[in-house]
DNA sequence: AGGATGATTGCCT
DNA sequence: GGCAATCATCCTC
């Protein structure tokens, strides 16, 4: 299993993505093991940086091994890995394991399995927002702890766009109860 | 300068 | 299952 050598980021989205089910994501020390992300590259008409570089999508053409944090619809943050130029692993689910009581504030109360169930989701449990755009991953207040054993891992297609939508990018834990939607 | 849109979520029927 | 919330970004005029 590759986990986490200073090179981890420097290779294709969908080859981090699979290697990143498990990992355990904290943010200040809050967080657990992902197991939902899915990828997203320039040549692909569902990524925002599909039709090149632009003031939002400028961190996903920075180093690899940052952080991309994008706003949606108005409301939500959203949570990248950026890989390779152009490309990147948007965070879409993680099993809350370290900092419960933080979650279930930030989140109203909501049940466990709900805590980071979708991107949007696991950004209000972790606290992440634009003030963590372009950050490195691996120092404060990030922290990204390789998994003890392998896991399960399943594809299939990423969820909520309207482009590229057969492109099988979405890699989730098998099995796992915090996915945001089972797989299809 | 104006309008359409979105890698979502939660509430309503 | 349907749909409103809510606004920065991006494209077109």
């Amino acid at each position: 299993m590759t986990v986490l050598t200073p090179t981890f980021f420097h290779r294709p989205a969908p080859d981090v993505a699979r290697d990143l089910i498990g990992v355990t994501l904290l943010v200040d020390g809050v967080g657990g093991p992902m197991v939902e992300v899915e990828a997203y590259d320039q040549t692909d008409p569902a990524s925002h940086s599909f039709k090149g570089p632009t003031p939002r999508n400028a961190a996903m053409f920075g180093p690899p091994g940052h952080a991309y944090v994008y706003k949606i619809y108005g409301i939500h943050w959203c949570l990248n890995f950026v890989c390779q130029p152009g490309s990147a692993v948007l965070i879409r689910a993680l099993e809350p394991l370290h900092g419960l009581t933080q979650m279930q504030e930030r989140r109203g109360g909501m049940p466990e399995r709900q805590l980071c169930s979708g991107p949007g989701k696991l950004c209000q449990a972790l606290d992440v927002g634009i003030t963590h755009n372009g950050l490195p991953l691996d120092a404060a207040p990030f922290a990204l702890v390789p998994p003890d054993q392998s896991h399960d891992i399943a594809t299939g297609p990423r969820i909520g766009i309207t482009k590229g939508v057969e492109t099988p990018w979405r890699f989730v834990r098998r099995g796992s109860p915090f996915l945001s939607k089972p797989l299809r």
